[in-house]
DNA sequence: GTTAGGG
DNA sequence: CCCTAAC
């Protein structure tokens, strides 16, 4: 962990933000705790890797408990901290199979540095805004036989799902806990023990039974309601960040507002709680984590938000602007397509457990929701083990994940406000009409009329490959989210995550009230919420909103787990890779952020991204001297093709012609320094400002001043 | 740990 | 953005 860093955050008190990038080597490493008791394989092994993850986002687990006086943060930070103490412990978080949503999440640093100057220049802007980004779990109450009070939500203590209370995962009912303990050792121990019993017990354990329903619904490919639960994207409410100290010389525009929700919107999406892992689901871990393939897991995150054009859904209520965009994990644009091949395990919002069950045949395909596997669950070739000659298929289905939704409201919206207008969304998702997808080794299958035989699934067959994913029934598009200027949408997240991205199930919610007062809103008391809002499970179904969801489903904010990710929480850029490598997530640099960069490199040169980092984007964690500098790379190539050639984000010409003039300069400076001593060089300096007419006067700033940050 | 440059 | 050689 970056000291520095932390200092930096301490002293701009958002500790809880602070989220110290790993180094590199770091990041890449992959140790795990030793394992070599076969017994244990798997499940020890997953609960090492999760150990890993968890002690590589404690820190800033811990930070924010330090800061914050949510409770929830603090039992997110006391669980991590036993997590650590215990081995065991932690891998019965990890590897509990009954919920996907006990797995922990970290809360995600969303809130950064508040730009105090654009909140007091610009109070109604975007940047006052919340933005949630949560994934939230919903789950079939009717599935559990064991009680389970949805009524009372909002404590998160109360909240229990297939006799797992969801409080426990923060660490805090320790009651709770200790029985969902048992009952995940229990299956656990049953897993390790018999493969072929495995699944009934979970079925027990989890008391999920839902055979009829699903069966139904697979063989009809129909919407799912039955499934153990749903998925939903965090709701998170993300603090506008600032670039950097150099944001005084900055002008921050509704562009840099977008952006910076974007960057931490997307640091949400980052969030991924621990999810417990079959066995055969480990093996794949292992097998990704020593190999590339990961790299695509995490393009599915980026994936998810790519593919928003396609179908985005706008409705309003209650004054509130909401976006549905599909997600279509599956129809990665060609370009993206690879990762998802890669990384499809990560990329189903679930899969099942397929066992092959010794009757029943003709009759179709078996599937009880069996044993979620974590959250987003993903399924586990146990069936191979089991009778190979069988024609029957047992699925287990953890939980469905829906299409994600993006909430964007007003600071000043309240708790009960922005509850309300989750579970709105969440009805109106649900509502919208779901379709089941599925999806074999990443690859879709569309052929509904094909056996599954023919599919190629089958006990014998890579069940632990197959993936069942809501999508959205059509996909009808929103015009007013394309409007390149929405008043509250943020032009960024409009570009990045609905203009190219694929059609991706986002759902964005947006309060025109949001432009409301921001002063009202404390930094503190923005930080509070937001932790709140992150991380209570809780959170996102609004006690007082009447309407549980449709089905009698209740929702309970989970961190979003890809099946077979890794679930990393990360926070920050550091973890936002973690072990797994994975791809970081696109943060396109904003007009503001140009500027900034802009301004640093015309002050201390090329060739000091450290530097120039700094100076730029001091608090801009998820931006390294490595995203600078090739920032600064495109940003030069850009500025040289002709205006017509460029894409994504227009830079606006003054700049570029900034960054030619630096460019030209710094290169020529350059080459002095390399042929000789740099001396004429005065002249020629004059001359470049005069020519840029700015203040930022190349000499103004001797290559070592600039340094001193 | 940073840079520079190719991918 | 990633990766890596080179420093």
């Amino acid at each position: 962990m970056s000291s520095k860093k932390r200092l930096h955050y301490g002293f701009s008190g958002y500790q809880s933000l602070v989220i110290p990038k790993a180094p590199r080597s770091v990041r890449r490493r992959h140790s795990h705790k030793n394992i070599d008791n076969d017994q244990i394989c798997a499940f020890e092994l997953l609960a090492a890797v999760a150990s890993e993850l968890l002690q590589e986002s404690e820190s800033s687990a811990c930070s924010n408990a330090a800061v914050g006086k949510d409770e929830l943060s603090d039992c997110r930070a006391v669980t991590k901290c036993e997590q650590l103490k215990e081995d065991k412990a932690v891998k019965s978080e990890c590897l509990d199979q009954g919920s996907c949503v006990e797995s922990a999440y970290i809360p995600e640093p969303a809130a950064q540095e508040q730009n105090l100057k654009y909140s007091l220049d610009k109070p109604n802007h975007i940047e006052n805004n919340i933005f949630h980004k949560n994934t939230c779990t919903v789950f079939n109450s009717d599935f559990s036989k064991k009680d389970r009070s949805y009524t009372k939500l909002e404590n998160c203590k109360e909240v229990n799902i297939d006799g797992k209370s969801y409080a426990e995962v923060e660490g805090r009912s320790s009651n709770l806990k200790d029985a969902r303990d048992k009952k995940i050792q229990t299956g656990t121990q049953k897993q390790l023990g018999d493969d072929s019993k495995k699944t009934e017990d979970l079925t027990v354990a989890n008391s999920c039974s839902v055979k009829g329903p699903i069966e139904k619904h697979v063989n009809n490919n129909a919407a799912i309601n039955s499934d153990g639960s749903v998925q939903f994207p965090w709701y998170r409410a993300v603090r506008r960040p600032s670039f950097g100290k150099q944001k005084n010389n900055v002008k921050l525009g509704i562009r840099d507002d977008d952006e910076n929700s974007y960057g931490f919107y997307r640091h949400s999406t980052n969030i991924r709680a621990f999810r417990q892992t079959s066995r055969v689901g480990y093996g794949r871990m292992r097998k990704m984590l020593t190999s590339r393939h990961w790299k695509a897991a995490p393009q599915l995150k980026d994936y998810e938000r790519s593919c928003s054009n396609y179908g985005m859904k706008s409705f309003y209520r209650n004054r509130k602007r909401v976006y549905a965009l599909e997600r279509c994990r599956l129809e990665i644009p060609s370009k993206r397509r690879r990762f998802c091949h890669c990384s499809s395990i990560a990329a189903y919002d679930w899969q099942a457990n397929c066992k092959s069950i010794s009757n029943s045949p003709e009759k179709g395909i078996k599937r009880d929701i069996i044993s979620p596997r974590g959250t987003g669950a993903s399924a586990s070739a146990s069936g191979r083990n089991h009778q190979k000659k069988d024609p029957n298929v047992k699925f287990s289905i953890k939980s469905f994940k829906v299409p994600e939704l993006i909430i964007e409201v007003s600071e000043t919206e309240t708790v009960g406000s922005l509850k309300r207008t989750v579970m709105e969304a969440v009805k109106t998702i649900l509502g919208s009409g779901l379709r089941v997808g599925m999806v074999l080794q990443g690859t879709k299958v569309r052929d509904d009329d094909r056996t599954l035989q023919q599919a190629g699934i089958s006990q014998n067959g890579n069940l632990n490959n197959l993936g069942f994913t809501l999508e959205p029934s059509s996909y009808p598009v929103s015009p007013s989210l394309r409007s390149k200027n929405p008043p509250t949408l943020s032009p960024d997240i409009a570009d990045h995550e609905l203009t190219r991205r694929p059609p991706s199930p986002i759902l964005e919610l947006e309060l025109p009230s949001s432009s409301s007062d921001p002063s009202k809103i404390k930094m503190d008391k923005h930080d509070e919420d937001y932790q709140k809002l992150a991380l209570s499970p809780t959170n996102p179904i609004d006690p007082t909103s009447d309407g549980a969801i449709p089905n009698s489903r209740t929702l309970v904010i989970v961190s979003p787990l890809n099946a077979e990710a890794p679930v990393v929480v990360s926070v920050g850029p550091k973890n936002s890779r973690s072990e797994l490598s994975q791809r970081r997530t696109r943060r396109p640099f904003s007009a503001a952020e140009v500027e900034a960069l802009v301004e640093a490199v015309e002050q201390l040169g090329t060739g000091r991204w450290r530097d120039v980092k700094i100076r730029a984007f001091e608090y801009a964690d998820h931006r390294t001297y490595v995203d600078v500098k090739d920032k600064w790379k495109t940003l030069v190539h850009t500025a040289s093709i002709a205006p017509q050639q460029r894409r994504g984000e227009q830079v606006p010409q003054e700049l570029l012609d900034r960054v030619l003039a630096a460019h030209a300069y710094w290169s020529k400076q350059h080459r002095k320094h390399h042929a000789e001593a740099p001396k004429p060089v005065d002249a020629q300096v004059q001359n470049i400002d005069a020519l840029e007419n700015n203040n930022n006067s190349y000499t103004s700033t001797p290559s070592k001043e600039g340094s001193a940050i």
